[in-house]
DNA sequence: CGCGTCAATAATCGATGGTTATGATGACCC
DNA sequence: GGGTCATCATAACCATCGATTATTGACGCG
């Protein structure tokens, strides 16, 4: 049973003739004849009665015709699903994303995706990289958002690099001065955030290579918590930078630049599975947006 | 995209390893690899990620798969639906039988048939034969039973010929001779049943061209209450002997011979639609039974 | 570090399915 | 009622495609 026999026998069936199908489906009379033979003899029944005005069902005919149909369909429906899949107007994404990603990065970059493609279901799940990577791994999420994390079955892409800047209020006598050595934070108070967080080992390893010890520190679990302290000039913070950008647009937080210590910097990466191939569709489209020139 | 491609796809996705496909395939494996690649380069899709341990699905080919296991499951249907079609256990029966037909022959017919073919649908209409034709023609039934009735789009399929047969009760003169001369019913009275069928034009005829004259006659539209009337005495008549063989059987009703009339034969056939085909399935059973050395 | 597993590639061969050309059969129409 | 038309079947030929065997290449594992 091959699918050129059942379209042929679907056209005849349509259009009650072997010239005429044979017509719609581009080939020669005698091709459709053999083929729609071979069909009967596979299935050890007469399809069509052969009148000299053309062909007609026969019973087992028409017990076939909607198993063709509907075989035929879901071929023709297969393809269209593909297309609409590779064109990324439809279909999932689903996104696990680390929480700075989540809060900071998603909202801009999702809405622009949205504008593309209304019809594709999104999901957004945050957790830690490591969960990132757990959900990745798991096939919960088709992509992950977030810092490296090395897995022999996981796909790194690098996206762009988020930077710890040090902000300050704009009436921190730092503010003016734009400025200063790392040592001189030891006489303020440094707000961190979020014990669990990657950015709490960075801030803290920063702090010890420069062998400073910071008079006081607070200890928040968010970063929206951290960017209102600092503001209400309680301390100073290193925060993302990714975190920052509407505070810094309305110059409520001043960057300040720290002297004799390199800058650093963390990398944002997308997490696949290695076995997902190269993405197509939503998955890809997404991607490329975060590639694109201003993701951040 | 052709079945082979389809079927590869899934047993690749099923196993998830083309070797272990081609063996349940009965193929070799550079042959599911070719199936396969034809495929993906059709759908410009990839549809698996090949990793050292095997293949496993990208997004595109679990779009596919649902679809192709569709399509696949579809033509597996078909092949089944045929072959129970043709061993005729499942599928219609659609009788389309004149009165005497329908009331004397398809009950025990219908019966025996039913024993091998439960679970075939079976609806019987009922009408004098030019309706059964009508019936046939209009498909609204696969077999039509009734007299010989020539029509270019039937087909007659000669089944067995019913008689005319002259019955008296069993108090009456003739049922001990047996056998008498059609003149001498000219002093009977004559019981003649539904002017609308073709038994009284038939019994007309063989009484004209005897130049006989029945002392009187009752009509009635139905054999039954014909052989009700025979049987209490009030008079003789021409029926088909396929409506009495209880009463016969019960010696109720006495069959008496003719002589100098030759038998008055009625062919019952069966009517098809030419364009229908050789009858396979339930038809075919049916009619086989009807052929059958004792269906009348 | 070689071995085993698994997929891809190459070369070859045969089957299959398509094309052109022609035949057979019945319907239709003057 | 015979020519004509339409329709499907058949025949002969040819190209394409798909399967096979044999081999290569990549990668994990003991």
């Amino acid at each position: 049973m091959e699918l050129g026999q059942l379209e042929a026998f679907a056209e005849i069936a349509r259009l009650g003739n072997v010239s005429r199908a044979a017509e719609a489906l581009s080939v020669t009379q005698p091709a459709i004849t053999a083929r729609l033979r071979t069909l009967e003899a596979e299935l050890d029944t007469e399809l069509f009665v052969r009148g000299p005005r053309g062909m007609s069902l026969t019973d087992g005919g028409r017990a076939l015709l909607p198993y063709a149909q509907r075989a035929l369909a879901q071929l023709a429906d297969a393809r269209k699903a593909l297309t609409d899949l590779r064109s990324g107007r439809v279909g999932e994404l689903f996104i696990g994303a680390a929480p700075a990603v989540s809060t900071y990065v998603l909202p801009s970059v999702l809405k622009a995706f949205r504008e593309k493609h209304a019809d594709v279901r999104i999901g957004v799940s945050t957790g830690h990289t490591e969960e990132v990577l757990e959900m990745v791994l798991r096939r919960q999420v088709q992509l992950g958002l977030g810092r490296p994390i090395r897995h022999p079955d996981a796909e790194l892409i690098p996206l762009f690099d988020d930077e710890l800047l040090l902000v300050v209020s704009r009436h921190h006598p730092f503010a003016r001065r734009g400025r200063v050595r790392l040592e001189e934070l030891g006489t303020d108070h440094l707000i961190l955030f979020d014990r669990s967080s990657s950015y709490y080992e960075l801030t803290s390893s920063l702090m010890r290579q420069a062998g400073v010890v910071p008079e006081s520190v607070i200890e928040l679990d968010n970063v929206e918590a951290a960017k209102k302290m600092v503001a209400e000039g309680l301390g100073v913070a290193l925060l993302p930078r990714m975190a920052l950008a509407a505070e810094l647009r309305a110059r409520v937080l001043r960057p300040v630049g720290l002297i004799g210590a390199p800058p650093v910097r963390r990398p944002i990466v997308a997490i696949r599975r290695r076995d997902a191939g190269t993405a197509i569709g939503p998955v890809a489209d997404f991607l490329a947006l975060l590639q694109g020139p201003r993701a951040r």
